[in-house]
DNA sequence: TAGATTGTTAATCGATTAACAATC
DNA sequence: TAGATTGTTAATCGATTAACAATC
């Protein structure tokens, strides 16, 4: 993969990577409309951003567009998905067959942007060997070697809060490189990418705002 | 409900409300323990944040602690779910019974903490009058009726990304306060409360850190 | 060329952190 | 009282926005 942000080396805030998915989706749809560029202006119009804020973000990669005409809209996607590495085929396993972790093992929409999901694991006896889709669950005291065996780069852990952090750091110990947590807890894990969907708390600030709006 | 805050009247910064959910979490494990009192010190330890950043965070409300001895921890935890108004018993449908949405109502969890699921939507004839657990699902048809009928609060939207915003659009006409949003598309509604769950954006970020830490 | 729009620097704004006086 | 820890102001840091020269 082409490194962009070669010479610079300067680490991109957090926030600037959050907005990348919204630029992708956004480059997708306009691809799918057939129109071939975009400026800094229109695009922020669509996304309720700022122009300026778009240049910057883009810049701090690279330098993708054209003094008095845009950016190239088939070409910026290809790049923005190459920054983020969602061609790269990563490789998944689910650990929890619940609700989540059925959800998500259905999702295969996961598929098209380069992720895999290999399997579910689950430690209820009565689910191990079942199927979900095409998805085969296995017992999780099989996990490690699993993981090891494979090459799994990411675990999900759509599991109760109290078995989180012990299966996040079993997980690492096998040779996964990070960690998308589902339960309400903070995990704790050093040079390791830990990226957390945090349902209530998602819910606790909505419930804030509808508090304020309401008052 | 008392009203904390009542002098100041600035506008609280989100990144302040979206750190409340993980010391409410912390204040309930506290408790747990059955411990009484905690410093700021102590606390932003456990949570990997500054002291002062949560005293600060604390005082955009009101001084809830006590110098030389610390914060009370269940009063604490009780202030906390006021501010975020986790006690209001906030009424929330389901639209969209596929995998995320029967998740949702699968998620009990919710209901200990004040939100209330009364139904699941959906489109698909086959689904519909069917129980999930003791969720009814309902013709989405009757949507707009049964939201103006029950007075519900929030609707969560887990359905297709493009019936999303029209979806959202009813549902705010026939008086919903809040949407929450499933779909990975940007839902632009004014006057109400959009909270977002973005998977494929998450796992974006995931894999961008990911990417990062294998170059 | 003239018009449009980028890339980039500088200014502003907001959020985090440090410092310390107040006080339990 | 002495020690601990808050509440709050001031300093720092980082992110967003404005401005504009460069250039297609």
């Amino acid at each position: 993969m082409k490194d962009y942000l070669c010479d610079k080396g300067k680490k991109v805030a957090d926030a600037v990577i959050r907005r990348l998915p919204r630029y992708y989706r956004q480059l997708c749809y306009l691809e799918s409309q057939n129109i071939s560029r975009i400026s800094s202006n229109a695009l922020g119009e669509s996304l309720d951003l700022k122009a300026t804020q778009i240049r910057q973000d883009l810049n701090s990669f690279g330098g993708f567009g054209q003094q008095g005409y845009g950016y190239p809209v088939s070409e910026l996607r290809d790049i923005i998905a190459d920054i983020l590495s969602i061609n790269s085929q990563w490789k998944m396993v689910i650990v929890g067959a619940g609700n989540i972790g059925r959800a998500l093992s259905g999702y295969d929409e996961f598929m098209l942007e380069g992720f895999q999901i290999l399997a579910l694991f689950d430690n209820d006896k009565a689910m191990v060997d079942k199927q979900f889709g095409r998805m085969p669950v296995y017992d999780v005291s099989t996990l490690a070697d699993y993981i090891k065996e494979n090459h799994v780069d990411i675990v999900a852990l759509a599991v109760p809060s109290r078995v989180t952090q012990s299966l996040a750091d079993l997980s690492i110990r096998a040779g996964a490189n990070a960690i998308w947590n589902f339960a309400p807890v903070d995990v704790f894990c050093d040079d390791v990418v830990v990226e957390n969907i945090h349902l209530t708390d998602s819910l606790m600030a909505l419930s804030y705002n509808l508090g304020q709006k309401l008052k």
